[in-house]
DNA sequence: GCCACTGTTAGCAT
DNA sequence: CATGCTAACAGTGG
């Protein structure tokens, strides 16, 4: 579900509620959500008050008082959800910490049980491997970073977008609609593209995923903001789940493939492996 | 009912 | 080391 933007416009609406909030009680309802760390760390964050919220890559990190960090990731199906207590809680609402005063709890809700948390202890004297092994952020990493990233790789260029450790924050829909941008096939060698290619990746990047911030990310099944809101950027899809549908830039039929083991689509016409020079463009394009 | 599919990633095999 | 496939889980739709 939830990639760079949805993750962004998550931690945007968690703030005006979380930041300078008191932790109450955790009431873990599924163990398991919590990875590495034992259970009785949490009673550390209870009166405690959180100081800020980030984003790291696909992950929420809840800062409090103290030094420690609430770090979440939210998988395919997680979602950060801020209800009133009064308000039942489904049976798949996996975490429950309420608010002191400000008669609302936070719920880390998650039908596919994929989604973790675990905690830094104070000065992040625990590591998070999940978070130190993060490359760059998406929408931080400046061309000559990304130039280099795609050097010497044996990969293809979806693979290397997906890769978290390369580049932290695309998935599967962003992925697809930044190579539809940017006219590469999901299939060509990362080492094999070209600065003006590189070039055009690397704006494609931002111009998606900013313009995707701005529409509240996608939603396609479950996501939604903290306040049950769902996005609307899957309206401006233009390849992702289109299969069969035409391409909005030449009409041709989408296609969709298996790369990496994740549906890809993208135009045949628009995304090939081999660019023509502009005057065989004319030509044959 | 059964099978295929789903927005992520860790872990394992190659 | 790098790259590729699968499992972890639950729900939905054909």
């Amino acid at each position: 579900m939830p990639e760079l933007p949805e993750v962004e416009t998550i931690v945007r609406g968690l703030r005006p509620y979380l930041e300078g909030a008191e932790l109450g009680i955790f009431r873990l309802l599924f163990p398991p959500l919590l990875r590495r760390v034992p259970r009785a760390a949490l009673a550390a964050f209870e009166g405690t008050k959180v100081t800020s919220l980030k984003r790291r890559g696909k992950m929420i990190l809840v800062e409090c008082e103290g030094g420690r960090t609430l770090v979440f990731h939210l998988m395919m199906t997680g979602q950060m959800l801020i209800e009133r207590p009064e308000v039942p809680a489904d049976k798949h609402v996996r975490l429950i910490v309420p608010l002191i005063g400000r008669d609302r709890e936070l719920r880390f809700r998650d039908v596919r049980k994929f989604g973790f948390l675990c905690c830094l202890g104070p000065s992040g004297s625990s590591p998070v491997p999940e978070l130190e092994a993060l490359g760059p952020e998406a929408l931080d990493i400046d061309f000559r970073s990304l130039a280099r990233l795609f050097q010497g790789r044996g990969g293809c260029i979806k693979g290397l977008l997906l890769d978290q450790r390369a580049i932290a924050g695309l998935g599967n829909i962003y992925a697809d609609e930044v190579l539809f941008r940017a006219r590469i096939h999901p299939l060509k060698r990362a080492a094999s593209l070209g600065e003006e290619e590189l070039k055009i990746l690397w704006k494609s990047i931002r111009a998606i995923l900013r313009l995707a911030i701005s529409r509240k990310g996608s939603s396609i099944r479950d996501y939604t903001d903290p306040n049950g809101d769902p996005g609307d950027f899957q309206a401006l899809h233009k390849v992702y789940g289109r299969e069969g549908g035409k391409c909005p830039r030449c009409k041709a039929g989408i296609r969709r493939i298996k790369v990496s083991g994740r549906s890809t689509f993208y135009c045949p016409h628009c995304q090939k492996k081999v660019r023509l020079k502009k005057s065989m463009q004319r030509k044959f394009g």
